[in-house]
DNA sequence: TGATTTTCTGACACCGTGTCAGAAAATAGG
DNA sequence: CCTATTTTCTGACACGGTGTCAGAAAATCA
């Protein structure tokens, strides 16, 4: 059960060659770059090969802000995991988030593009469930922070407040801080976004 | 210089039909089912002439984007021209903004799609222009409320936040909030996105 | 080795794009 | 009103991408 079979390797193999032709040619060219055909070019292989993978380029993309996600997830964990106040922690949270964005600017251009309703509906269920559990997971740990807070006595919320709601406020301000320092071009009213973080906590 | 010609009229008519043929096809079907040609058919001219107007489909995009922007101006406006303490005016501007993606949910669309770089670089750097210079009029209508709230002494401000700098993380976070609500499927961790907008005058 | 299953391929039918020569309509001038 | 000139409109065309599928080729089995 363990190497499974010789293959069946290369097919795996060939996912992941095909998913880093897409990313470097979206990277590089930008999303209407991306095509079934140049990408079967890329790798060597013919369309139909392709599609076995994919069944088309939307599956791509959502395959690789799955990735993403993921990373993100790995990234939450291990800033969440420091034995500190929770302060700290919240902190490094914040820190891990904008860390995402500048290291892998492509993950979170996949994920804008994955917002589109014309592009998720063309995809599977499955895939969006994975991503939406990433989502999930992520906003589990930052609420597991801020309950820990609570109980700590390190921070105490309005009553009208849930930690729910606060860390719905986080992420929307994040997503949307990070959304606008890409696409909007808006000059020098754009002060470091982590500021807001820090003044939350 | 009043009545500008009898066939310039019909013309200027007919980008009207064009907007509002092609703003339905995209509310009823998604942005994928927008294409020249069945906007052509929809308005019962030919494909070279559409073309005349536009360019390609993501300069009809951006032209329906703009009127949003416009909208959104102008709701902005009307909200901060009240005159009762800046606190009841900020106010006024949340509900409006939130009044904005509530009634023209398809506006919002439109600015979402626009904010892909992959539409946004086949569009003309004039619209372009146009929709930045509506968001600078928003933040500007935003920024001088939070002003007159200093100035009035409603407001007192953390001496390493501007005025801008709230004014973004408002934006940024009003953006993200409803960005979310449109798109995460998350379920009741949503609270009504304004409470937080409420916490923060 | 041949039989069977899996994988790969490229041709095919289709759809949308953007262009452009020339048809048709509008306007101007006598 | 008719002709000349300008403006507008049209549909055929070349192109490029999509997704499918019958059959070729390779892998696996026995």
């Amino acid at each position: 059960m363990e190497t499974l079979s010789p293959k069946k390797l290369e097919i795996q193999e060939r996912e992941q060659k095909i998913l880093a032709a897409a990313r470097s040619m979206v990277v590089r060219e930008g999303y209407q770059a991306l095509s079934m055909e140049r990408v079967a070019d890329a790798v060597e292989y013919s369309r139909g090969t392709i599609y076995n993978h994919f069944s088309c380029k939307e599956e791509i993309i959502i395959a690789l802000a799955e990735k993403g996600a993921a990373k993100r997830v790995e990234m939450f964990r291990q800033a969440a995991s420091y034995q500190e106040a929770s302060r700290f922690r919240m902190l490094s949270i914040c820190y891990a988030a904008e860390r995402f964005v500048i290291n892998f600017p492509d993950y979170f251009l996949f994920e804008q593009i994955f917002s589109l309703d014309s592009v998720r509906e063309k995809t599977s269920a499955q895939r969006q469930q994975v991503i939406h559990s990433c989502e999930i997971q992520c906003m589990g740990i930052v609420t597991g922070v801020v309950r820990d807070a609570i109980a700590h006595g390190d921070l105490t919320l309005p009553e009208d407040i849930t930690p729910e709601r606060l860390v719905f406020g986080l992420w929307a301000l994040t997503t949307g801080a990070y959304g606008l320092a890409f696409t909007s071009q808006s000059l020098p009213q754009i002060g470091i976004t982590d500021p807001y973080a820090i003044v939350r906590t």
